[in-house]
DNA sequence: TGCCCTTAGTGAGTATGATTTACTTAATCC
DNA sequence: GGATTAAGTAAATCATACTCACTAAGGGCA
């Protein structure tokens, strides 16, 4: 004689605190086992549901993926704009950029690792609101470089398209053994040295030339003086 | 009365053949839909054969792209050897080397975007053959790099790995618009623009009003001691 | 010439996991 | 306290990578 099938109680919660639950497990589950690998199934167990209620509130598992990108995106975009209040010059605020968006992948490593290999490169994220936000988000850095041109204190001549390509792009080759878990990162020496490299660049300046003219004058009228010293 | 299954004359090639039109046909597949959107099935058919033969040849999808992007790092690191042959200097290196990598996205823009979406960030990453290629494919880069520190034509506190990140993370970022087949790129101008980044840096060199006043002086003072010796 | 053996190739599955459908029932509002 | 809304479910459906057990082409060799 099997025993009747004991059905648990169906626990109801009100739609914002049960999306919360499913965000929590899902970004748990992402991280744990990678977006492909992670299971709806699994999601909403953890979240104490049934497999097909995470579709009442996510149109499909990508959507879900999404609206954890999202939060993590907006909250970015605060920092930014709150950060740089105050700090002037093109330098110092390329640098409290760079610092504070080390911080902010520092923090959430599983979500940045995310938006890398999940959001960005798929066929259709020009068309997603985290395209539009990651616009904006960079958006910042573009327009503190036109302004540093504008001021004199950036050559005239920078592509300030350029310059947030080499400084986003050399932060995600730069992070990404961390992101895969495989080293720490030193987000003062970091930026620090990308945000003097982007500044001064690598060369040895070359001001060689006027140096070579200022010394050979200087040495012909050192001659003369030590020969009229002598002469005198 | 239907006709007796007529069933096409099955067609063998040897195993290279083969091997060559499933590539071929994954490569056009994985290109038009992108690398999990193909199908199996798709690609089979192309290639002339059933789903079920695919894997004779290749443990699995995943397999079948990596050998896809294999060859194409391999010619791409035949032609930085190649490329790199008699140029002197670090600048002018790293000009070629920046130039080059252009070149072989422009070329393949498919492959490039594969490698960068579907393998790049996958968990096992570090654990394939690729990422062996790709090591070996940057570290021409950072041993340019090192070489230019040694011979002070590179400033001494260089990073060399920074540079690489910077470099080739810059690129990334700099060619997604024309991997997603979104505008078309400059090779000359892009290389040009990103090589003085790298080398000048972007702030006006301030080493000019100190050197300005310098000369001036200097000036000033052989002035005076032509129109003694004039004078005298 | 005819047999053997290697291997290219196949048809018919299996397994897995996202998504859909049709339904149940708790909470809330008048 | 009945109607309505919305949270939740069980059981299908569907798509697709991958496996299994098998067939047969064709080159080498007695």
């Amino acid at each position: 004689m099997s025993p009747s099938p004991e059905k648990r109680a169906v626990v109801r919660l009100p739609r914002a605190e049960r999306m919360h639950q499913i965000e929590s497990a899902a970004r748990k589950l992402f991280h744990k086992h990678g977006y492909t690998a992670a299971r709806i199934s699994e999601i909403a167990a953890d979240a104490g549901i049934s497999e097909a209620a995470i579709y009442k509130f996510y149109s499909n598992k990508r959507d879900l993926l999404h609206t954890l990108l999202k939060d993590w995106y907006m909250g970015m975009l605060d920092d930014f704009y709150e950060k740089l209040e105050g700090v002037e010059g093109a330098r110092n605020r390329i640098k409290v950029i760079i610092w504070q968006h080390l911080k902010s992948i520092r923090e959430c490593p599983d979500l940045c690792r995310l938006f890398y290999s999940e959001v960005r490169s798929m066929p259709d994220y020009y068309d997603t609101e985290l395209y539009e936000l990651n616009r904006r988000y960079t958006l910042v850095l573009v327009d503190v470089v036109k302004t540093g041109i504008a001021s004199g204190e950036l050559r005239p001549d920078t592509s300030s398209a350029l310059v947030r390509d080499v400084i986003f792009g050399g932060i995600e080759h730069r992070v990404t053994p961390f992101l895969m878990g495989r080293s720490d990162i030193d987000i003062d020496e970091m930026s620090s040295q990308l945000c003097d490299l982007v500044c001064q660049g690598i060369c040895t300046p070359d001001a060689g030339q006027d140096m070579d003219r200022l010394m050979a004058r200087l040495e012909r009228v050192a001659d003369r003086l030590d020969g009229k010293a002598k002469g005198g």
